[in-house]
DNA sequence: TTTTCTTGATTGATGGCTCAATCAAAAATA
DNA sequence: TATTTTTGATTGAGCCATCAATCAAGAAAA
């Protein structure tokens, strides 16, 4: 029985902490004492395990992105057809666990992050390609090409905006009608330019 | 004749200066010595004028809502029917002076600091209702209100959405693609729903 | 003991903001 | 007109708080 050093405790812990912190915030402007904090330990701490504080950030967008991922391919799994790949990815992007204030803060903050951080900058592509491509996979079979391309540009920008939206929480659009605008959307583009299902 | 004195002058130069300053940066990480050093002044001067360094980026987010504010209602005013108003408020959200990577970069970067900034909060609300009525006053003399709500929501959630993976500026859309991909959504709504045109 | 884990204390840098002082031009006074 | 006074514009210098990052030394575990 291998015996776990603290680390990936403390790793785990820390980059849960900032999570919250900075969805809280509503900004990566937060402190390292104030993540190590609420982590339960001091800031040297943090800067043992994960060097620079920018490093502690990576690991944070590194993490939500690999549970949007992980989701994502749960649900793909179980989707059926290509039209119901569609409608699994849109329904991730607005499950629960992802479509919640402080993750939406997170994911506006990383955003603005990446117009400095080149390393930022490569793992929102990352995710904006994994978009892209989860969307075409569905919509391929069903559309020809240039029309699956608008439609997955459309379907994309439509989720962003809507989270943009949300992160003002004013009239902001709930979950439900979030995805029922997407999905109206994806339909209306169907049946007007899409091989009958 | 009236004397005028430099507080406008300074004033202007230095919110064009932070726009400036806050676009090449993208965020509102900029400091006051930065701002005013492109404003041709000292840090000091800044203080004078503005008091706080938030009130001089709170100047800067006004100036760019009523830069935009004036062009839609110029572009609203030549509008000849209810469907090119709603063609008019999408040119404008695109237009050259508006869809250009500092401009959306501010943008950005207010969206983060409404999230602690109630007053810059107040301001983005006060964008978000004017861009949904002027999208209503065309949607509605031709969609039933429902359909009018969701048809707005959707067109302000695709204009958001395209800002923001403009800001990426990978694979990001150009104004025209941008303009047709939301007229098309736009078209393909009323052809749907609409009363015939 | 040796190794791992943890922290308090410290430092160096940054940056907002204040303030006393300067300068120029206008206004008032002689 | 010449002189004094006032006022707005402007800045350099520096205070002060915040924070990321380091380090050396102490606890805990092996």
């Amino acid at each position: 029985m291998p015996k776990l050093g603290m680390e990936p405790l403390r790793r785990r812990t820390l980059i849960d902490a900032a999570l919250i912190a900075i969805g809280e915030r509503g900004s990566l402007d937060v402190t390292m004492s104030d993540i190590a904090g609420r982590a339960g330990v001091s800031a040297a701490l943090a800067h043992h395990y994960f060097g620079a504080k920018d490093d502690l950030l990576q690991a944070a967008m590194r993490h939500i992105l690999s549970e949007l991922g992980q989701e994502a391919r749960a649900a793909l799994a179980k989707a059926t057809g290509p039209v119901e790949r569609v409608r699994a990815v849109i329904a991730v992007s607005f499950s629960p666990s992802q479509f919640q204030p402080e993750i939406i803060a997170a994911w506006l903050a990383f955003y603005v992050e990446a117009q400095r951080s080149p390393a930022t900058r490569r793992l929102l592509r990352v995710y904006a390609r994994r978009l892209h491509s989860n969307l075409m996979s569905g919509l391929l079979p069903v559309l020809p090409r240039d029309d699956a391309e608008r439609a997955a540009e459309g379907v994309a920008a439509l989720i962003d905006g809507l989270y943009i939206r949300r992160a003002l929480k004013d009239g902001a659009p709930d979950a439900a009608s979030a995805i029922a605008l997407v999905l109206d959307y994806l339909d209306t583009t169907l049946a007007q330019r899409g091989k009958p299902t």
